[in-house]
DNA sequence: GTCCAGGGCCTAC
DNA sequence: GTAGGCCATGGA
């Protein structure tokens, strides 16, 4: 049974190691938002060169994007991958947003945590991963955001199994850790660092990893 | 040429 | 209810 402190000891082996991360790498929380949208399965340095191209053509904002055809947008976040899906799904944020909010993010976000995540998961094309990321990274609500880096990392660890769900996965974690948005948001960060940077699906730089001598490593079968 | 990258939806069994 | 296909770019 793994408990919070070991949970926490990881985190502080990843801090010493890394340093803070000061994630998400955005201005604002609009810009959060869009991130989050075009990050969706698809390595983060082609979600950023669909961010710079919606900055170019000043698209990169809610209410610019609430205006501008799916048509339009789509041509300009091509690098971000699935990029008339990812069109569609930018515009039902800020459909949602100006229909219900008035176009107003912090109207959204002061909602109670449970609410807006269920008016968030209720959009098409948001999955818990991207609703948490921007609950915790743009609203700075305190849930643990779930991703594809921290299943590979917390498997190889053998704390958690391949087959369990995106919600079992936050319960491990949201039910061991203290509630703090801060924690939350360095300890994701520290995760994708480390995913990012070390610990791939193949060829993974174990050398490396200040994990090591916890981790079963590459040895294992995959992810 | 092949594989992989921070999801989520839809369909078929 | 769940596995598997689909979406469809860019870099190593």
């Amino acid at each position: 049974m793994t408990t919070g402190a070991q949970i926490l000891s990881i985190y502080q082996a990843l801090l010493s190691a890394f340093g803070h991360r000061r994630w998400w790498p955005a201005d604002t929380a609009e810009e959060v938002v869009i991130g989050a949208i075009l990050a969706q399965n698809v390595a983060w340095e082609n979600a950023h060169k669909a961010i710079e191209a919606l900055n170019q053509q000043r698209l990169l904002s809610l209410p610019a994007i609430h205006q501008t055809d799916t048509a339009d947008l789509a041509p300009l976040i091509r690098s971000s991958r699935f990029f008339n899906q990812k069109a569609e799904r930018l515009k039902n944020f800020a459909i949602l947003l100006f229909d219900q909010f008035d176009g107003d993010l912090t109207a959204l976000f002061s909602l109670d945590l449970a609410t807006a995540r269920k008016s968030l998961l209720n959009l098409k094309g948001f999955g818990p991963e991207t609703v948490d990321s921007i609950l915790l990274y743009a609203a700075g609500k305190p849930i643990f955001v779930i991703d594809a880096y921290t299943r590979r990392i917390f498997e190889r660890l053998k704390m958690t199994a391949s087959d369990w769900s995106y919600q079992s996965y936050q319960d491990f974690f949201m039910s061991r850790l203290p509630r703090d948005p801060a924690l939350f948001n360095d300890y994701h960060a520290q995760i994708v660092y480390l995913g990012n940077q070390i610990c791939k699906k193949k060829r993974p730089l174990c050398e490396r990893c200040p994990l090591e001598n916890q981790c079963s490593g590459p040895m294992e079968s995959l992810p």
